[in-house]
DNA sequence: ATGCATGAGGG
DNA sequence: CCTCATGCATC
């Protein structure tokens, strides 16, 4: 049809709404993620470009713009994209060797930056400080991935919940659908973010390799095992919620003492109630650390 | 997508 | 007990 080689297509706000399959370039077979990308961000694009979003199930996920507008001709319009350049020839980056295994089993994940890996040659100490600690962290590289993660994995028709089924099923860390969808909502702490990344890395790398070679290599790996069962969820009423914020506001880490008071005022279990507190603090920090990625939806 | 629960680690 | 990272259960 079309060789048009078009890119991730983005609206007025930046956010990605659309891309490619990279399916149909025949060089890359395992090579392409997990790729040393330096000052390119733009691993999500390849070549080739159909109008419509499809998953290996053949079912369509989305359109790229049905109209005669979105794919010009030979003007690669490009309307507004923050950081996403398409400087990126048909041909993949390279052959990345054994890149692909890495264990980051634990924490340590070695915050490697794009200066870092531009000099592979020597690997002396790292000059850079930037990353480390709290808020050292590559934020604006870890909302890249999650939301090129989203893009590619709806492109290989996967859910949340399978991404964390697979993932639950194979080596190496687990996590749930949750995690995916606070991942991808960058509904966490930047930590938490730097830890799964390359976890969801590794593990959609594989996932588009299995895909190349049969979607039902990729469907037989997601398989997914039933649950324990846990303590049934809490319901606070709105008026108790009401009662729990105020109370919140004035001090959000009340004593012992306090929480056996408020706990009894509300008639709740005491503990359910430190929970909530515990919570509630939670929450607010994680909501906080979102404006640090100040990309949400 | 999000609320409450669990458990590990630290004091 | 708290914080934190996560997940089951549920909206």
């Amino acid at each position: 049809m079309a060789g048009i080689t078009s890119q991730i297509i983005t609206n007025a706000q930046g956010q990605v709404i659309g891309t490619l399959p990279l399916l149909l370039n025949p060089s890359l077979t395992g090579a392409t993620p997990t790729l040393p990308l330096q000052g390119l961000q733009g691993l999500q694009v390849q070549t080739v470009s159909p109008q419509i979003l499809f998953n290996n199930q053949g079912q369509i996920i989305a359109t790229v713009g049905n109209g005669p507008a979105t794919v010009a001709p030979s003007t690669s319009v490009q309307p507004k994209t923050t950081a996403t350049s398409l400087l990126q020839s048909p041909v993949v980056i390279a052959p990345s060797p054994s890149v692909l295994k890495s264990a980051p089993t634990l924490s340590s994940a070695g915050p490697i930056t794009c200066a870092d890996v531009a000099k592979v040659g020597q690997l002396v100490n790292k000059p850079q400080p930037a990353v480390s600690g709290e808020e050292g962290i590559n934020l604006e590289e870890i909302r890249e991935f999650a939301k090129n993660f989203k893009i590619r994995r709806l492109s290989l028709g996967l859910t949340q919940t399978q991404v964390g089924q697979a993932l639950t099923a194979t080596e190496g860390p687990a996590y749930s659908q949750s995690a995916i969808c606070r991942f991808e909502k960058l509904d966490i702490t930047p930590k938490s973010a730097q830890k799964l990344k390359p976890v969801l890395e590794k593990w959609l790398a594989e996932a588009e390799h299995w895909n190349q070679k049969g979607q039902q290599n990729l469907m037989e790996f997601v398989g997914g095992e039933p649950s324990k069962k846990r303590k049934r969820r809490t319901s606070f009423t709105p008026q108790a919620i009401e009662v729990l914020n105020s109370y919140f506001e004035k001090n959000a880490l009340p004593t012992g003492q306090e929480i056996t008071e408020i706990a009894r005022e509300l008639n709740y279990d005491r503990e359910v109630v430190r929970v909530w507190f515990c919570n509630r603090r939670q929450t607010l920090k994680n909501t906080s650390k979102i404006n640090v990625f100040q990309a949400q939806q």
